[in-house]
DNA sequence: TATACTTTTCAGTAATTCCTGAACGTCGAC
DNA sequence: GTCGACGTTCAGGAATTACTGAAAAGTATA
């Protein structure tokens, strides 16, 4: 399989992109390439196309399904397994999202939480708890917000980002205006 | 100067976390160790602190500076340089983003941008396009509205954040409270 | 069960990234 | 100007990560 001029530079875009992270380029140009690809692949089109080793693609696959950023797939009468990626980038996203929180994010706040446990016997230590408290309220607050909004359907989730910021306006009225709470209730109801 | 263990679990954590990115473990110990430090601290105190060479400090610095991330100040009296991460921990995500937008976004935006105007001539390339479409448009929007979002002052994003998704609910009731044809309309449309 | 085909593992090597010490540059005080 | 304190650069060695080929382990079919 030969890949035109403009699945290869999205390729190596990938490439590049994925290294910046913590995804080696391997990883993110298999991704590039499932995610363009008319149809599923199997191992073997992928490590020509890439012009990477088998077991390379191999190691490559595992880490993309770790990442639950692909699927595997059979042809009927074809025993070779192949890969694609999920259509719908909203899922995509989401899912992308979840797994970060799940090895970032997560023991990231373990971390503090226990941090926050301690009983500072020293200056330096108590400042540093009220800079971790202040990281570890952020993180709360943006993560379960995020897990929040995730829950939304890609429709309701175009509408609210196209509002921007005028989200703030609803906001800001639904504060200023406090006898019209009943409205606003009744409003929302199901 | 020596870590607590508290400061030691917290410094030890950001350079893991840091290598997961891009970031390298340097950097992101010297970040954390900013981050709790109640005092600004010289170049020469983070290389005690961290056991890492000058050199490697003052590159780490370098990296953190071009990141926005951390303050130059100078002590009266005292001509070495003095670094400290600002205060604010919004701030500094709303940095964090900004940056990361710069460099990660905006380049992947504009490739993106090039490989659409191309004329495909071939099956392939035509599929090609309508999946970079569909991310395009979801990069596209998700930026612009974060952009939009993170010009909020704090209390109104922290309120934002904490409506969670009953910012869905008003959503829907504003839409709710139109015309009935122009609903239909939408939830049928593309 | 044997066979042929496919995927996975892994030890070794290649490539990359990280880190250091030494040399160099800069700047203010004298 | 010289001196000394401080910051930066950089070549090269150390450490890590990526990648490969060969061998092993599965697996469906006959």
């Amino acid at each position: 399989m030969n890949l035109t001029p403009l699945v290869q530079s999205f390729v190596l875009h990938f490439g590049e992109m994925g290294s910046r992270w913590g995804i080696n380029r391997t990883v993110g140009q298999i991704y590039a390439l499932l995610f363009v690809s008319a149809r599923p692949l199997n191992a073997d089109e992928i490590a020509e196309a890439l012009a990477f080793s088998r077991s390379n693609v191999s190691m490559g696959l595992k880490e993309l399904e770790s990442w639950r950023l692909v699927r595997l797939l059979h042809q009927p009468g074809d025993r070779r397994e192949y890969f694609s990626a999920p259509e719908d980038v909203w899922a995509i996203f989401r899912t992308l999202a979840e797994e970060r929180r799940k090895r970032e994010v997560d023991p990231t706040l373990t971390m503090l939480r226990d941090a926050l446990l301690v009983q500072p016997d020293n200056e330096p230590d108590r400042h540093a708890q009220k800079r971790m408290a202040s990281m570890h309220e952020l993180i709360e607050l943006s993560t379960s917000w995020f897990a929040d909004v995730q829950k939304l359907d890609e429709r309701t989730l175009r509408q609210l980002m196209k509002l921007g910021s005028a989200a703030q306006k609803l906001l800001l009225m639904k504060d200023s205006l406090k006898p019209a709470a009943t409205r606003n209730k009744k409003a929302a109801g199901p």
